[in-house]
Formats: C-alpha cells, structure tokens, sequence
DNA sequence: GTCTATACGCTGATAGAC
DNA sequence: GTCTATCAGCGTATAGAC
C-alpha cells in the first residue's frame, strides 16, 4: 500500500479510539511506518491528514448505510435494518465519535463531513418513514424528520451507554426497545 | 471560594468544554487562579482532581433527574418530564461526555461514576415503565428496561446530532420523535 | 497551603540533505 | 518522496523554599 494511503488508514484508527484531540502526528507516523517529512509532504498537517480520514469513514457510513436501507421492503423493514445492524458498540461511531472532539467542532473544516454525514443519514430516513406513511403502512400521526432523528440518535447514545457500561447490551436494549415502538406503529399491527 | 472548590469548579468546566484528554492540569490551574503546588497540594495528580469533579457533576445529574422523574403523576408524564426537561444541546452531557474519552474508559477510577450515573438513570426510568404497565397505565407489550436504555440513548445520541449540526434542531427533533412513540403505548391513546 | 524551580518527554511543525 | 535534524512550547509532574 502507498504511504499516503497507510497514513490515511492509521489516522482513521486513531481517531476511532482516540479521537481527535487525543491522537498525534507522532503516532500517526509511528502506525503507518512513515516518517516525519513523509507525512508533511502528502498532507499540510494534522488537521488535513484527519479531514481525509475522516471524509473516508462517512463515504463508508453511507455506503453501509445504503445497504441497510434498501435491505427491507417495507419501511419498517429498512429502519430496522438500519437499527439492527450488527455494530461493536463499544468501540463507537468512527463518524458520531468526532461530534464529540472540541477542536473537530470548533473547526469549520473539521465539522463539515461530520454535519454532511448525518444530514445525508437523517434525511434519508425521514424519506423512508415518510414513504411507509404514504403507503397506509405506518400510522400518519408520527412525524419523519422526528422519527429519523430519533432512530439515529438511539444509535449514537447507545455507544454512550456501552462504553459507560463497559458492556454490549445497553446498546442493544435501546435499539430493541426503538424497535419495538417503531412496530407499534404499523397499521397492521394495531396493538402495541 | 476555597482553592480546592475552585480547582473542582474550573475541572468540572474544562472537561465539560474539552473532555478529560483535551483538559491539562495547567489550564485547570489558570481558570482556576491557582499555582502549580497548589493543585498538587490537594490532589494526587490529574485523575484525582478529574474523579473529584466527575462525581460532582455526576450527583448534579442524579438531582436533576430525579425532579423530572417525580415532577408528573403518571409514567407517561414522568418519562415525558425527564425527555423534555430543557437542555443546551450544543454544550452536552457533563457526564456521558465522558464515555467518548479513550483516558476515562480505560481507567477503572474514571469510568466508575460515569457507569454509576447511567446505571442508576437507566434503572429509575425502567421502574417508571414498568410501575406504568403494572398500573394499566401503559400497554404491557414493551419492555421496561429495554424503553428506559432507549429513553436514555436518545437523550446521549440528540448531544452527538445536535453538536454535528452546529444546532439545537435535530436534539429536539429525536426527543419529539421519541415523545410520540411513547405516547402511543398509552392505553388511554389507543391510536398513534 | 502556596510559590518557584527544575525535569523530561511529547506536540506539531519547518528546513534541508539525500 | 523520504529521512534526519532542530525547535519552541506544552503536559504532567516532583522538590523544596517560604
């Protein structure tokens, strides 16, 4: 693999389990196998080198996604897809966990694939649940846009709690218990 | 104000805005108008001094909780009193903030009261579902605790959409969102 | 209790040789 | 493209005077 490449696949990694204020060129270069200067003549810097990174982790969040959510038929089968996918929650979001980072927030340029990532998730949601709406599949009384933040911000607090818990299953409570009131809202399922 | 609040006062503030990797001692030191001995005169060293502001941030949390949790009458309300309690979403959780930070979860000391904290929010709000169900309140079909981690999760995850988004919008939206499903267990509302 | 002095490695770069 | 200096400042303390 190219250095730039590897320079850009350990900055990911670190970032994952550091974040951004907790990781360094230094370690950077160490995982990679890349010196100093090697590092500074493919990428201005530190915070350049974690934009790439960073704009690779959500082109892969989209990506997967993608598959989750044209893996239904049925609204409720793509939200659940969605909220059902097998994630190590306590590892986290390579993308949720950069909300986080004060020096990504405060950062136009470090915010921007972060805001665009959930912006593209949350949307596409809501059209989802919109749709089901549409069909007569889901009840008309709950709201897209509130339905589809809630359902990614379920996920998201969930890796809060698995890693406050030190544990797996918080995380997967919270995804059932959205589930289970997301099920309620199918028409023919008339009881909850 | 004594030295030694001070400090705890100035950490509680900096790990709030910076987490615990991105808070020195020296800034703690200058917030808090005091001299390098003088920190150390009173703490250990940076994780006492971050333990000591943790807990307090964490029983501020507990009190907090339990007012909205005993300002309604039914569960609805309660659950609904604890979802909807105003928060400035762009500045977070003192305490699951702490969660995302690499230094805190791999410390025993660190983790400890953020897991204390979630453990106890996520048990108060599981009797509250559950007392709803025994009563006839809510229809039996959820799970208790499963709904209490998903009420917690959303409240977490809305800090991560809301700081993505430079906005307050999308912590509201996953919180109505959330508001609306619960809404529709109750047995009084027998359609969403 | 608080202050100043001292220490040593790390952070995030720049410069220039190869 | 990659490597090895070199750098000023920060991070996280410890020691000892006052």
């Amino acid at each position: 693999m190219e250095t730039s490449e590897r320079l850009i696949e350990s900055a990911r990694e670190l970032l994952w389990e550091r974040g951004y204020v907790g990781t360094s060129p230094k370690a950077i270069q160490e995982r990679a196998g890349a010196g100093q200067g090697s590092m500074y003549h493919h990428f201005r810097g530190k915070p350049d080198l974690a934009e790439a990174a960073m704009r690779r982790s959500a082109a892969e969040l989209r990506a997967q996604a993608e598959v989750q959510m044209s893996t239904g038929r049925t609204a409720l089968e793509k939200a659940t897809a969605y909220l059902m996918r097998e994630r190590d929650a306590l590892r986290g979001c390579r993308v949720g966990r950069m909300a986080m980072d004060p020096d990504v927030i405060t950062s136009a340029q470090l915010r921007e694939p972060v805001r665009e990532t959930f912006d593209w998730l949350t949307g596409h949601l809501s059209a989802v649940i919109a749709e089901g709406i549409d069909n007569g599949e889901l009840r008309p009384g709950i709201d897209p846009d509130d339905t589809a933040a809630l359902i990614v911000a379920v996920v998201q607090g969930g890796y809060v709690l698995a890693r406050a818990a030190d544990s797996q299953e918080p995380f997967d409570r919270a995804v059932r218990g959205a589930v289970a009131l997301l099920a309620a809202q199918s028409v023919t399922a008339p009881e909850a």
